[in-house]
DNA sequence: ACGTGATGACTCC
DNA sequence: TGGAGTCCCTCACG
């Protein structure tokens, strides 16, 4: 028996064969409120006998729903009350020698469409690019909370006294309901918001953190080995997670090597922290809530892996010290945060850079964590980047060029000592080699991922190569920005909007080195990507909260 | 012309 | 049945 929701879909098609052609696709709302509701709820429109196939209902539904459109679009208008065919023939007797033919032609339409397998090709193919999302990580909150919950019974049926219901005070002001600009000022205790009331954190986790990296940094591969290398890194079931609830803006992998150990920061100031081989929390996922919009940028302190720095357009940057279970206040301004970078070895000193083109040099052995300096350059700003030997330097994404400037000379109007130039739409990400700081590589809007030499700081660094990328990822997804192997200088990863849906991996010179692919657990777009520091493992984020781990 | 800031169709439970 | 979850190849406006 058809459901009225199939019954709304079938008038659908029709009122698109009513309509007067249109030209490209028709917006399927824009249609539905053409369709007048008696057509709707047409009482003469015969179900189906309800006796066959109970079990297969689902599936057999959904073959007969696009049967139908297709046997509809065959039709003219005036048969929309009348829907089956033949009863239309007894009725109205006598048909015109045009309708007759008509009606043979449908029929052999029938036919010919019915020896085909079309219905059943495009119900597999439905059903393979559509595989259930992961199922590990964060749980859907509300069927965690009522699984919890008592059966609800009334007061009477309990026979007792009714409360006093009373209504909750008029709220002063507008702002009363709407979420907290930021969170108060630190430190706030590290409470995984996805365990009961009252849970610690656990031990385990400290263990882990504590943990930094064994492995010594690997010479550089020779290409044919790196894509050997990268060839054998896979993901599994496993190795996909729900890890924050919203869109994932910034992602990060923690350097220990014993287990695959990562944070991911959403897209309303949620942090949340992923181990795949443990079973804390939701299958090794802890969830907090340190900021209260987008975490742009997040990194763990190689010096002090118990700490991971994570910085929000809400303006605050905080570090989360696993020891002492909380989050800490790092740098505090009122315009929103957009990115940072460490100046130091020992972590301890950072770049931070807002919206607006300001950047300052935070030093948190200050007290307070005062910042040192800072300066307006007068640009937007959407990424910096300290040169990774000398750290006086650092790049900075302005609207359409790369400028590398001098920190001992920040004040007012200094000059950069080099810049990038050739970009012709805003720059969303740009990052100088992980090693030597030989290279910047940008990510831009024009569609163009491109790598500069900046080994001789010459005032305009030359154009090394630019491939082309689709950046254009709409509304919903976080840009996309191309990151360097932190084990493979001349190596770097971005996502892509490209079916079915892949991560890259290319060479400075322009050369694809490898395409991550996996028709059953990666079928997102992964904007977010990062390459471990020292294991041969990538992580991935998407724009529902989703962590992927590529792995050897 | 570019940056910005705005939903929504669909599925599953 | 409705609400929550999923995840995205736009688009109008200043």
């Amino acid at each position: 028996m058809p459901t009225t929701r199939e019954k709304q879909e079938e008038v659908e098609v029709v009122v698109q064969e009513m309509t007067p052609q249109v030209e490209g696709p028709v917006r399927r709302s824009s249609r539905r409120t053409l369709v007048p509701k008696r057509l709707r709820y047409s009482p003469e429109e015969t179900p189906e006998e309800p006796t066959i196939k109970q079990q297969r209902q689902e599936k057999h539904n959904k073959i007969k729903n696009q049967k139908k459109k297709v046997d509809l679009k065959e039709q003219d208008p005036s048969d929309i009350e009348n829907s089956d065919g033949a009863q239309t023939s007894e009725e109205y007797g006598g048909l015109s020698a045009y309708e007759l033919e008509r009606l043979e032609n449908i029929r052999q339409n029938k036919a010919f469409l019915s020896t085909l397998d079309i219905f059943q090709a495009s119900e597999e193919l439905k059903w393979s690019s559509k595989p259930k999302p992961s199922q590990r990580g964060l749980m859907r909150s509300q069927a965690a909370q009522s699984e919890s919950l008592p059966a609800r019974r009334s007061l009477r049926l309990q026979n007792k006294e009714a409360e006093v219901l009373t209504l909750p005070p008029e709220p002063k002001g507008t702002l009363t309901y709407e979420q907290p600009l930021k969170k108060p000022p630190g430190p706030l205790p590290m409470i995984p918001v996805n365990l009961d009331e009252g849970s610690k954190l656990p031990s385990q986790l400290v263990e882990l953190c504590s943990e930094s990296s064994t492995e010594q940094v690997k010479a550089k591969l020779h290409l044919k080995e790196y894509r050997s290398a990268l060839s054998h890194m896979k993901i599994t079931p496993g190795r996909v997670a729900k890890v924050v609830k919203d869109r994932i803006f910034s992602a990060a992998f923690h350097p220990c090597t014993s287990s695959l150990f990562m944070a991911a920061g959403d897209k309303w100031g949620r942090v949340g922290l992923w181990s795949v081989e443990s079973d804390w929390g939701h299958d090794g996922v802890l969830l907090f809530e340190p900021h209260t919009r987008p975490v742009g940028c997040m990194a763990f302190s190689t010096a002090q892996p118990t700490h991971l720095l994570s910085l929000s357009y809400d303006g605050s940057l905080r570090c989360m010290d696993v020891e002492k279970a909380v989050f800490n206040d790092v740098y505090d301004t009122a315009d929103g945060l957009k990115t940072f970078s460490f100046m130091s070895d020992d972590c301890l000193s950072l770049l931070v850079g807002n919206w607006y083109g300001e950047v300052a040099v935070v030093d948190r052995r200050t007290p307070g964590n005062t910042h040192e300096s800072l300066h307006t350059l007068d640009q937007v700003l959407r990424c910096v980047s300290v040169h990774p030997l000398q750290k006086q330097y650092f790049a900075v994404a302005e609207r359409k060029t790369v400028s590398i400037y001098d920190s001992r000379y920040l004040k007012r109007n200094i000059q950069p000592v080099s810049q990038l130039r050739g970009h012709s739409l805003s720059i969303s990400s740009a990052y100088f080699s992980p090693c030597t700081g030989n290279r910047v590589l940008t990510s831009c809007m024009d569609g163009n991922i491109r790598i500069y030499d900046t080994s001789a700081l010459t005032s305009e660094a030359p154009l090394l190569t630019a491939i082309r990328h689709n950046m254009n990822t709409g509304r919903w997804l976080t840009k996309l920005s191309a990151m360097w192997d932190p084990k493979q200088e001349d190596c770097f990863v971005v996502g892509s909007m490209a079916l079915p849906r892949c991560v890259q991996v290319f060479h400075e010179n322009g050369q694809l080195q490898h395409t991550f692919k996996d028709d059953e657990n990666l079928t997102t777009v992964l904007s977010v990507t990062a390459f471990h520091p020292t294991r041969n493992a990538l992580l991935g984020g998407n724009a529902s909260g989703r962590l992927h781990a590529f792995s050897d």
